[in-house]
DNA sequence: CACTCTAGTTCGAACGCTCATTCTATGTTA
DNA sequence: TAACATAGAATGAGCGTTCGAACTAGAGTG
């Protein structure tokens, strides 16, 4: 929550609205995570955020562009793992890890029901539909490139069959996360770790 | 919406209450599938139902138990498959009958609404969570029985990792249609078949 | 330096609506 | 008459959003 004196005011306005767009996008997150997306009202978005409706309302149209900074936040920590995985020079090692990371990511409760909050709402409302759909595309094509680049060869077609079958993996255990909350974490993060390096064909 | 005709009175009252209960149940599942457990407000089930709110109250104590009632029917769908895995004498068939019927199911746009938001209220709802997971225990247990009476020879441990797979490909796939419209589902099928199969050792 | 003027920031009350639920009253049946 | 079935208005809370006013800070002017 710490932010630079704003008060001086020799700061150029547009990034002192950045700064408190960013403010209430952490509220709003804590919010959603905790209270989900219908649950998580404008009221208690101020409340966390120590600001008043009418000012949130002055840096975001309405409910749905706060989801959508919030969609494009987590894209950018997925787009980071792929970043992670092109960089390294131990990949099965760095491969582990994400895994590892990613199995405990997927299995906290909290961003588990905001995600399946955000995907419930695609299911239904064309505007999130899109912005779900695009954040896809994009990831499944930073990840075949990563792949790529980190040695596995795949023609075209295989290669969309392993990218699905990857994130069907890790959506599937999302879901088995919140249906069966007594998963033992750690056989499935084995599990997991070595399904991936089979799938990918990576030695360990 | 056809129902038998009531007003003869000659029908017990309790078989009376049932077809009320169940009229509104019906009603209730096509307005979750439509807007959401949210968006699906009594009133709409009233209209939907043809019924006053003050009379849809008498048959459900709130909305809750009418969503209660409704994860009640998709388990008996799904034990319904197990019943016709049990009793076939052409199991590759009927497996891949099921699976294909079951992937059909999954890319249901409606139905993974509905599923997505009622795991999301459970990620955070505790009533919902026991639900949801007293659910999941009864399929589970149940398709183990069902695998081992097929003829599936696995120790329990490999059984219980075979099933939390399967569960986890088909929630997975939910997610992924919701992801990527665009999905070529004839060939996700014909995955499907082969990977269950040979996941479960069955000969095709 | 004192003074408006202007433009952005911020607040919180208010709006109109919809929600889940309850209450009271009226049919209906036995 | 007694018990149940059904309706629909009423309740009170909460929602997303809008609005008008108050505050702040800098620029311009004398």
């Amino acid at each position: 929550m710490q932010q630079q004196d704003l008060s001086r005011g020799e700061m150029p306005h547009t990034a002192r609205a950045e700064a408190r767009r960013a403010q209430v996008l952490e509220a709003a997150l804590a919010c959603f995570r905790e209270h989900g997306f219908h649950g998580a009202s404008i009221a208690r978005i101020c409340k966390a955020s120590g600001m008043s409706p009418g000012h949130i309302y002055h840096y975001f149209r309405n409910k749905e562009e706060i989801i959508a900074a919030i969609v494009e936040q987590d894209v950018a920590r997925i787009l980071d793992f792929h970043d992670r995985m092109r960089s390294t020079d131990d990949l099965a090692g760095t491969m582990r890890e994400c895994v590892a990371e990613g199995v405990r990511d997927t299995l906290d409760a909290g961003a588990s029901a905001l995600k399946l909050e955000i995907l419930a709402e695609a299911a239904r409302n064309p505007s999130i539909a899109k912005l779900v759909q695009a954040a896809d595309r994009r990831l499944r094509t930073s990840l075949i490139e990563t792949l790529r680049s980190v040695g596995v060869t795949r023609d075209d077609d295989e290669m969309d069959e392993c990218v699905d079958t990857l994130c069907a993996m890790f959506d599937g255990l999302m879901t088995r996360g919140v249906r069966n909350p007594d998963l033992d974490v750690a056989a499935v993060t084995r599990r997991y770790q070595e399904r991936v390096l089979e799938l990918l064909g990576i030695a360990p």
